[in-house]
DNA sequence: GTTTGACCTAGAGCGAAGTCTAGATTCTAC
DNA sequence: GTAGAATCTAGACTTCGCTCTAGGTCAAAC
């Protein structure tokens, strides 16, 4: 049931490259110490693969490796601080959902600006582009 | 009409630090060259603040200063070339709506977290947290 | 007229998040 | 048993987007 995986087959799995591995590793990012085979490769298993597909979300959604690292460590130190863990991903939740409605803001202008030069671009209406040298 | 501001003035109008002011010049994301007064301190315009607040909506929405640049020169180089205009801002506009759609599907998976825990801290249910440290 | 603060240029430095290199070792397939 | 792929460690390097420093000059207030 503990599926040993190879380095490689972890990076297949989760899109993140080796040396990304190493460095999460170097980084305390993992909940456990990685253990090594014999021959000193990193042995790894199904439940590292869902922690780092689990970080991966909180990556992309703009969590900071070093909030990662709290709610890493957080984890890694057992149960008794789900209160901290629940703080930290809610305050994260409050994060993307103020930049969801940043980027939304964004996206109304910059749509503007493409409605203008649609206009433009189809019937040579000027109003709203810039001229081409403006002032003296 | 055409009030002069000082790089400070411009900084208080745009939210933008003097110093990424300087930047912005050296890397040729103005409409023009920035004029100087007898004494050499740049002398700005009300045009310039405005092109400064659409670069911020750009920027805030994650447009890389290299595409600016390829924005500005387009915008610099005169008329004639709307199109290329406005198919760099469609572009850019694609890329905010698909990052949009990646926080909201990430969004998801935090609330979900989020609500695990909840249930966790209310009343003691420990499905779908990490156990203190797993395996041997 | 001097002090204080804003501004100038050129260029170095920084934090984030990896990526890449070198040189050695191990593992897999023939 | 050997060739080639994958992995190991340690540490240097890269890119982005500014920020900061040094060593001055300019301008506004008193």
């Amino acid at each position: 049931m503990a599926e040993s995986l190879s380095i490689g087959d972890v990076a297949a799995a989760t899109g993140l490259s080796v040396h990304a591995l190493r460095f999460f590793e170097r980084e305390r990012l993992f909940l456990r110490g990685i253990p090594r085979s014999a021959g000193g490769h990193r042995v790894y298993d199904a439940a590292d693969v869902e922690w780092l597909l689990l970080c991966n979300r909180l990556r992309e959604s703009g969590m900071p490796i070093a909030t990662l690292k709290r709610f890493a460590a957080l984890v890694r130190s057992g149960p008794g601080n789900e209160p901290d863990r629940l703080e930290l991903l809610r305050e994260h939740e409050r994060g993307v959902r103020a930049r969801i409605a940043e980027l939304t803001a964004c996206l109304e202008v910059i749509h503007g600006k493409v409605t203008v030069y649609e206009r433009h671009v189809e019937d040579g209406t000027a109003a709203g582009l810039w001229a081409p040298v403006p002032s003296s």
